[in-house]
DNA sequence: ATTATGTATGCTAGATAGCGCATATGTGCA
DNA sequence: TGCACATATGCGCTATCTAGCATACATAAT
């Protein structure tokens, strides 16, 4: 059973699972500069998130360069599948509104369609000094 | 998103898994004893797990004199539905088969469909001077 | 009323999780 | 070889969780 518990503790955060409906909602693998400015959320932070939901088997990583695409997994056991399916029927919140709006707004920057950029977010710490 | 992470967090527990999967695997409702009896667990966690799984609207429950008999949802939303039909397709595991071997064994000692008994397991603690 | 009993809860300690911060790792390019 | 940059990780702190224990609450029987 520890294995279906690892992935509900994965599930259960809630920025984890705003990754998880970006990935759900969008059609295409992201990486992870994309969702740090998508969430709004520190680079550290967004990379620890998507190291768990990849333990947990909800996710993948694939590497291309100095860019990691994440995606849904290709074949996800049942169990998995229908935890992804349940994450997807949850009706859109604002707060998924406005990260999904700042995701396309990130997407439109690719180029070839791959990620040119890093993270221009850089989030809380960054502007201290700004006005 | 707050709402779903609750479920989550509730589902990210070995033992009320292990509630679940009785209550998704046995046809009747079950009272907080019995699943005492069968998780061979002491009682005041069963009735924490319980409480935890009710809050987060995974289990109902219907009080009947001294005892209270806990039940999967009648009509549960989409999004918890696919949870409660996930932890379903989860093959099931040695522990679990013994879960429900104890299970089935305290639900022979109904009478008329009722539970009569209260937890006979009298777990850790109280055979501290048992042989 | 008082007692017996099924269930629930308040409290504490130990374990665990997530954030912020600094920094490491690894890849591409000059 | 060294720099730039996307991503990952180790550490300290705080917050949250769960088990264990004692006890409270509620209902039924005497």
């Amino acid at each position: 059973m520890t294995e279906q518990v690892e992935a509900f503790k994965a599930l259960a955060d809630d920025t984890r699972l705003r990754i998880l409906n970006l990935l759900l909602r969008v059609g295409s693998e992201l990486c992870c500069c994309e969702l740090t400015d998508s969430l709004e959320e520190p680079q550290y932070n967004v990379s620890k998130h998507l190291k768990i939901l990849r333990q947990a088997g909800l996710i993948e990583g694939r590497q291309e360069g100095r860019w990691v695409y994440y995606s849904l997994p290709e074949r996800p056991d049942e169990f998995r599948r229908g935890l992804l399916d349940s994450v997807r029927s949850v009706p859109e919140t604002r707060r998924m509104k406005k990260d999904k709006k700042n995701l396309n707004r990130r997407i439109s920057l690719r180029q070839d369609g791959k990620c040119i950029l890093g993270v221009l977010h850089r989030q809380p710490g960054g502007d201290k000094n700004a006005a």
